[in-house]
DNA sequence: AAAATAAACGTAAATATGACGTTTATAAGT
DNA sequence: ACTTATAAACGTCATATTTACGTTTATTTT
């Protein structure tokens, strides 16, 4: 029996926001629906994504995925994986029926994840019932997409200890404590808190403003900045981390 | 004007491969050819990929590649980025024609790299003109293959730093000069052989065996071996590398 | 003015690193 | 049997980094 194979190429975005206030690390995520005449809605979650367009890098796909649902543009991305299981889209129950068919689609797709601030994102009047999810406690994912977020997850684990990526999440000025609270988040660890703040403030590329904290009721925090032009010329020599 | 475009979708393989005899880090590449009636070939190299097959995963498919090409199978690999640009396969002569055309066709390639012995390769009568070249003296590569290559290659410098895949490239015996001479040709530096020594077999999964070197004509080296299972028990804890 | 608290600073021991000098075991040559 | 050449292996010291804690300070609230 001969059976026709309908290629797909999609773009799924796992995209991380850090809520600085609640100090939690979250995937936002939208709605599974069915693409029939009107949108049913099914209930569990998926990723954003779409297929490629014609003419369009896979960036472009990834970089027009995000902004379709959340108005930004900028925004730190990263290809991590491409997944093509054959039957990845199919539930259990389908696959004997498929076996069968005449011809069935097969959708790969290239997942991206990108680093934001959940406060960068209005989710007031989207058509997508997105909501974010702490990166622990995940809602019912549809597809594969539940092992497409720890993967990323993983990914960013590894990358945030060897690149300085960790400040896409903070805003622009920071203090000490804040990115510790980050990297607690992050890899589900304690830190040293005099330990890491000893650490972060001696390296050159954490510069120290000449402005502290603000409508706090305690002690009111030193603010830093990072300079990705310091960081830059730091580590052209550094190669040779550990080995 | 309405254009159809027909979508493939390949997995090319970067196989990497370190002859600890010459020191020297290779990939094996082959003849371009076109695909006419007869095989014709092309005055440049590429890498070998396949279309991905109707009930293959991508994983299935690297693998078949290089089995296809080396007749191995169980080697490392690892897929590391999806190439997906809508032109990546066409030369900038084309890209007027295929503006126009009523279709034309677009490749996404996931590609993978391996990591295995060059002495492993059995290169008599293959099919391919298939060649092992230095990484460092690439020749000319056909369609966007030696950003491929060049991607496959930072991608093995960064990962051989934080996780044990040297040992993939060196025989289950090795001497701590092999280790040290596989480092300095993947990375391009020099590492002072004393500290380096001090520093691996102060590792406790670097196993002195009970065996040394046989038919050296200087001293003959003490003999290690990898253990995986150690490594596996000690880095459950070593989440931070640094920060 | 006192209390509460997060921010910021300090210290000493242990460990790791970088930059070198020295000794040793072996095969090959005499 | 001795010497020589050479890669392998070992040693040392100063400096830097890490770990595991204790203490002080600046600010807001009571």
């Amino acid at each position: 029996m001969k059976s026709e194979i309908i290629l797909n190429i999609s773009v799924d975005c796992v995209v991380f926001g850090y809520d600085i206030h609640t100090k939690s690390l979250n995937v936002l995520l939208i709605k599974r629906y069915l693409e029939s005449e009107k949108m049913v809605l099914v209930d569990d979650y998926v990723l954003t994504g779409y297929h490629v367009y014609k003419n369009e890098t896979l960036d472009e796909t990834a970089t027009r995925v995000l902004k379709e649902l959340t108005g930004l543009t900028d925004q730190y991305k990263k290809q991590f994986k491409a997944f093509g299981d054959p039957d990845r889209l199919l539930n259990p129950k389908d696959l004997i029926w498929i076996k069968n068919a005449e011809f069935h689609e097969r959708t790969t797709t290239v997942a991206y994840y990108f680093l934001l601030k959940t406060e960068d994102v209005n989710l007031k009047n989207n058509n997508y019932h997105a909501k974010w999810f702490p990166v622990d406690t995940l809602p019912e994912l549809g597809f594969d997409h539940e092992q497409i977020i720890l993967e990323a997850y993983e990914d960013l684990k590894v990358k945030c200890l060897s690149e300085p990526i960790i400040f896409k999440l903070l805003p622009d000025k920071f203090t000490i404590n804040e990115v510790q609270d980050l990297y607690q988040s992050i890899l589900g660890i304690d830190i040293d808190n005099r330990n890491f703040r000893r650490k972060l403030i001696n390296k050159k590329y954490i510069i120290a403003l000449d402005e502290k904290q603000v409508g706090v009721s305690k002690k009111p925090a030193q603010l830093y900045m990072f300079s990705k032009e310091v960081y830059d010329k730091v580590f052209q020599k550094n190669y040779l981390i550990s080995i």
